[in-house]
DNA sequence: GTCTATATTGCGATAGAC
DNA sequence: GTCTATCGCAATATAGAC
């Protein structure tokens, strides 16, 4: 039983440590929430901030499996489109991601720099270069300034789930399946359509 | 020196919760930074959440100040491109209020939830008459989903300033003054290309 | 591998002197 | 209005039994 504890203990400070983080969680209400003894946290990942380091790591491993593809070969306009529908998975792979995410955008050393040291680096290569190539093709504007439009789409695209956390249902009714899909559509295509040579 | 001491010991908790959230703060580091005394927190604030309420409360201050005001008798462009330069002026007043919301964000109720409440209804409002009006006047596609628009268009003017909470200089360099002013103008230009009738 | 028990540290809050 | 001293509690981590 061995791994199934290690790996119990893990998956219920995933869900804790997003919703509360780090400091709002103590290794006792972890070691609850899993069944377990709290004295197995330092047993099995040495302290509590060993314990958050294997949580993050986990969420950098799903990233890493589902955006890193090869994208070079594709129109421009189908890796945006193809980058749009990734993120839809990327979240609903690990709906606690985002939590992660905002807090390190709050704190960039919560425990540690995850973000900027292994998610945004790649992220921003590829959509640099593929912008890159769609004005060299022609298809988009060629005064696009490369670095502030990655930073537009990227916003653009995430900006959606992080605005479900607020659950802002209250602001007005969240019209029948206008859904993630009904925004991920449009953004795209607003988006292009703004970026697109005239 | 009352008031001077209550304002100190503000201020100084207004950066160290925006840099470490309310549970990564002590009200003894609190006071050292203030050069005051801790006991001087309760004294003033009644505890330590009151302390915390008394920083948020000014922070909803300075936006309703600056947000609110006549925008119906615009252009819907024209209101788009203020709510624009009008969020620069917010997050130049205060540096450090993205760091609550995104807080927030990850977790709603850190202790109250002030975006939900305080920020984003009445900016949701605003900004969905204002897409309505375009449309209805022509200027905007008809097949516009308002309420993702919102989100889209209030998603690319904040992520900036979100990114540039992450230090992402080392992806590449920052080009000389491809500042926030370079970024909101193409910003804008790219959402209003891309929602335009044609 | 998992438990109990505990050592140690730091927290928020307050009583009371000045 | 500001300080010192301290109470009571909860935190992490660990020693040692099983």
């Amino acid at each position: 039983m061995e791994q199934d504890s290690k790996d119990k203990l893990r998956d219920a400070a995933t869900v804790l440590f997003a919703d509360h983080g780090y400091g709002g969680v103590s290794i006792r209400q972890i070691a609850d929430a899993a069944g377990m003894n709290s004295a197995l946290i330092s047993y099995y990942f040495g302290s509590k901030q060993g314990l958050y380091e294997a949580v993050v790591e986990k969420q950098v491993r799903i990233i890493d499996k589902l955006l890193y593809q090869d994208m070079d070969a594709l129109d421009p306009r189908e890796v945006i489109r193809q980058y749009a529908d990734v993120m839809k998975q990327v979240h609903k792979a690990s709906p606690v991601l985002l939590k992660f995410i905002c807090r390190e955008l709050a704190n960039p050393s919560e425990v540690m720099g995850f973000v900027r040291q292994r998610i945004a680096p790649p992220l921003f290569a590829i959509m640099s270069k593929t912008l890159q190539r769609g004005i060299e093709q022609g298809l988009f504007r060629p005064d696009l300034e490369i670095r502030p439009t990655v930073i537009l789409l990227v916003g653009m695209i995430n900006f959606y789930y992080l605005s479900h956390q607020l659950q802002l249902q209250a602001i007005g009714p969240e019209k029948e399946r206008e859904n993630e899909d009904t925004y991920m559509k449009q953004a795209v295509e607003i988006f292009l359509q703004g970026i697109e040579r005239r």
